[in-house]
RNA sequence: GCGAUCGUAGCUCAGUUGGUUAGAGCGCCGGUUUGUGGUACCGGAGGUCGGGGGUUCGAGACCCCUCGAUCGCCCCA
């Protein structure tokens, strides 16, 4: 490598090859199984007004106050590179009127970018698939984007994973909970670790998952999100696990299971791996593999009316892990020239394969005499060799694909 | 922002308590062999040992700084 050639930036990825293919698998799963469930697509700007994010995810949240890619364009504004989807969709559905196609339902993916030390399984600029429905109040809007997720994850062959419910009730209920935390863990405060105690005035139900064992001796004993729960929001929590069950989607109730953000309401969910399975061992420190939830409140952050909807992200490089690495598939033809003389015919004959379907790798450089040798080491259905006027084929598979190309190439005139 | 581990050919890595012109496999290029053939062999190109400073008669190995990567903490997909 040249001591002059820029590199890249940290937290950035290059990606070729098995784990390229694996991508490639993830999206096209994705985009297969959100027609199956009527999703429409749906493209956004990378960038937006940096208050679109700042004022939909919360000022104080880790997103905001330190992970944001911000900067200043030309005319002064701040813009910052999409860290999430949610909030730009919302601000999508507001500034283009798409209440009237309300109930919603929208599917994208694409790069998202936020400012954090890499490691396993997490980027600066990294991707998600996302799925949400806007407009739509109802708890089977819920269990639908969860059966979605469910179907999904099966689709890509992924194993060991669950989904964990929780519900995080309407905003009484959960500010009722928030205080009944504040006031439980506060009398404790001196015991709980140092990140715990910060929390306790940043985002107390964040206590409820920290991996301290200082703090796990209280988390067992802290007051439960239904102990708080109003009869509207303890019904739609009802309506939803029902709904899952009947849909047959297998689901593990996660009392302590709260969302990083603050627009959060009713259903929080991740997909994490069971302990001890490979996909845990795949993932490193980073299990979650999908997570989302309902989000009532957050069309209003943005200046809108009251707009319910519930959403899921999960990030395609973790998926990609879990799905292993993929090859492509073999060529269906490697069409290879022996001879100089046959190098315009050999370019015909691999366009016209290549026309009717059948997918082709073409050689004609290096020694003559290696050559057949490397169109062997591709390992191709069928092997065309040409030199010196003569052309020879030959099949490396039986069967169907044996039947399947030979008949293509037959319909040709290729001259054999 | 904090911590740990690691940086030797295009790739994967060896390099013994610091000691001659720094090695292997794979890949690439060329040749011989074979001649319906994924063979074997020979040869070639390619490295300021991440960078800078220091210790030493002598540093790829030891020390310091720096850059980068990986993994973990925080947080999160």
């Amino acid at each position: 490598m040249s001591k002059n050639t820029p590199k890249a930036i940290r937290g950035t990825q290059d990606i070729f090859g098995p784990e390229a293919e694996a991508f490639a698998f993830v999206v096209e799963t994705f985009e297969r199984v959100r027609k199956l469930y009527r999703f429409r697509r749906a493209e956004m700007p990378v960038f937006e007004k940096t208050e679109v994010f700042s004022r939909a995810i919360g000022e104080t949240t880790d997103v905001v106050s330190k992970e944001m890619y911000s900067f200043e364009d030309r005319g002064g504004d701040s813009l910052t590179l999409r860290p999430e989807f949610t909030a730009g969709i919302a601000r999508a559905y507001l500034t283009n009127g798409w209440q009237q196609h309300a109930p919603m339902k929208l599917a994208t993916h694409g790069a998202l970018f936020r400012y954090e030390r890499p490691q396993k399984g997490r980027y600066r600029q990294f991707h998600q698939i996302d799925a949400e429905i806007l407009g739509a109040g109802e708890p089977q809007a819920d269990v639908e984007l969860l059966a979605m997720a469910d179907q999904l994850l099966k689709e890509l062959g992924i194993e060991g994973v669950t989904l964990h419910l929780n519900t995080l009730g309407d905003a009484a209920s959960r500010d009722a909970w928030r205080s009944g935390l504040i006031e439980y863990f506060g009398k404790v405060r001196g015991e709980l670790s140092e990140d715990s105690q910060e929390r306790l005035e940043k985002n107390p139900l964040r206590i409820l998952d920290s991996k301290d064992p200082r703090d796990r001796a209280f988390v067992a004993d802290a007051p439960k999100i239904d102990e708080y729960l109003s009869d509207d929001a303890l019904a739609f929590f009802e309506s939803v696990t029902g709904g899952l069950d009947a849909s047959g989607v297998k689901w593990k109730r996660a009392e302590s299971l709260v969302r990083g953000l603050d627009y959060y309401r009713h259903t929080a969910f991740e997909f994490i791996p069971d302990e001890g399975s490979a996909a845990a061992g795949a993932l490193g420190s980073q299990s979650t593999v999908l997570g989302g939830g309902r989000y009532d409140g957050l069309m209003e952050s943005l200046g809108g009316p009251a707009t319910p909807a519930v959403g899921w992200a999960a990030g395609i490089e973790r998926l990609a892990m879990l799905v292993g690495e993929r090859d492509i598939d073999k060529p269906d033809v490697v069409v290879v020239v022996e001879d100089d003389k046959m190098t315009a015919a050999g370019q015909k004959a691999v366009s016209a394969i290549r026309s009717v379907g059948l997918s082709a790798e073409f050689i004609a450089s290096g020694g003559k005499k290696k050559r057949f040798d490397k169109a062997v080491k591709v390992g191709s259905h069928v092997i065309l060799a040409m030199s010196d006027g003569e052309r020879r084929l030959r099949y490396q598979s039986e069967g169907e694909d044996k039947e399947r190309i030979s008949s293509a190439l037959w319909s040709l005139d290729l001259d054999l």
